[in-house]
DNA sequence: TTTTATTTTGCAGTTTTTTGCATTTTTAAC
DNA sequence: GTTAAAAATGCAAAAAACTGCAAAATAAAA
């Protein structure tokens, strides 16, 4: 049996019955415990199901948040989020922008941490509230439907009373000459909110957005202190990023 | 069973009663009551529900728990959200409550219609994404775990710099005689706000909540101008709201 | 086709989580 | 104050998860 059907089964199963036991599928299917432990451990990572102690269970059954099934190169994103929290500490105070990386960023904050999270990402926020000890401050404003952040005068000037220590950053393009741009105005504008009411700005970012450019820009490529990608920090793709102050991750 | 399963039973018995006895739910999941006791700690521990000497209650009515797909007394609280729709009229300019009676209504909007719709609960705001002619406009603050609302100084700063022609407000408990009342004083401080920045101010309560106070008030009876529920206007339990001057429907 | 590299799988040992039980402490009702 | 129920605590058995490793299966290259 291969691997793609197996955990297509599995999927099914969930979906059926709202969860299922390691031990009772490993049966069904005939391979070992490990294999189904394995396969639920991908599948959980992808946002298919959930994974608990002893099996697993429907994101439907417990979640109401939408239904990100498959985003775009998730597995990068989930690398460059796990850099990201290397760098949170007890107490610190952080900014998450929006978008799937930041998403998958708070998503992946460890329950136990003590943090203060600005955001005006509506599916941040609403990742982050599951965390216990997170305190969650929203960033208001007008919502923009396509990036479901908050944008425009309202949410600019409110970013100009607050200062954190880290502020988490996506963006459209970025190029080590041109620095980080956006395909959308209101965009930037709110970016440059973000980055100004920051101590630290750190950047996450696909490899695939390096060295890609568009029409506004958020700012210098050195207004960014640290850029993290998915890729091992020595890789050659970065090395027009290493004369700049900036440290990669 | 799964632990996972175990405590979101208990969580759907404890919205559905407002409260268990460990001793009963023990018996009925055929479990340990010590396992029970720890389940109810940990939801507890998690704002999922509310330890008490002997079992758990409900957070209250205010609050909707993050993770609970069933709705109490859906039904009764998609009759209120249809009879509110007749309120809105093109151009409109509203302000949208947090709860799953609100909810209910932001899910209801027809796509057609345009609206500009403020909000401070997260819930609400990404229904309304999804309608293509609602401009939606988050109002930001330090958000509660519970009710995933935008509270405190910051939220009621914010209101206070705008108007809208109708606020829909839901409520924990109200009373003719004692007003609108909750369990919880932050979101007192944020009714009274969302009161003062509407032109009119219409509730949305099912009729179980008739008859019930709490300990914080957020405004006389007489500050409410149409009250919604899922009642019949003609029915006798509303009697009592009658010599005011509110609109029943 | 044969060989090589990569992925997948199962196994054994270790660590962690869960659970029920016995004992002590606390709570609340009388 | 007395007393019974409930909660907290410590403990141990059982189940499950994780780790590293080697064999098997599969894919890729020669």
């Amino acid at each position: 049996m291969l691997k793609e059907e197996r955990q297509q089964t599995i999927l099914n199963v969930v979906e059926l019955h709202n969860r299922i036991l390691i031990t009772d599928i490993a049966e069904t299917l005939d391979v070992s415990i490990d294999t189904i432990r394995r396969d639920i451990k991908e599948l959980d990572a992808d946002h298919k199901l959930k994974k608990v102690h002893g099996g697993a269970i429907s994101l439907g059954f417990t979640t109401n948040s939408v239904k990100n099934n498959n985003i775009y190169k998730l597995e990068q994103k989930t690398t460059i989020a796990e850099k990201a929290l290397t760098l949170l500490k007890d107490g610190s105070v952080i900014f998450v922008d929006g978008g799937t990386t930041c998403n998958e960023l708070a998503r992946l904050i460890p329950n136990d941490i003590e943090l203060t999270c600005f955001t005006h990402s509506i599916p941040v926020a609403m990742e982050l509230l599951t965390k216990s000890n997170v305190t969650v401050i929203l960033i208001g404003g007008q919502v923009s439907k396509e990036s479901q952040i908050s944008i425009g005068a309202n949410a600019i000037h409110n970013l100009s009373e607050i200062k954190v220590d880290y502020s988490f950053i996506g963006t459209g393009y970025v190029d080590s000459y041109y620095g980080l741009t956006e395909f959308d105005w209101d965009i930037v504008q709110v970016k440059k909110a973000i980055i100004k009411c920051s101590k630290k700005t750190v950047l996450l970012s696909i490899s695939e957005k390096l060295n890609s450019q568009h029409r506004y820009k958020s700012c210098d490529i050195n207004a960014i202190n640290t850029m993290i990608t998915e890729l091992n920090p020595e890789n050659e793709l970065l090395n027009s990023f290493r004369n700049h102050d900036i440290r990669i991750l």
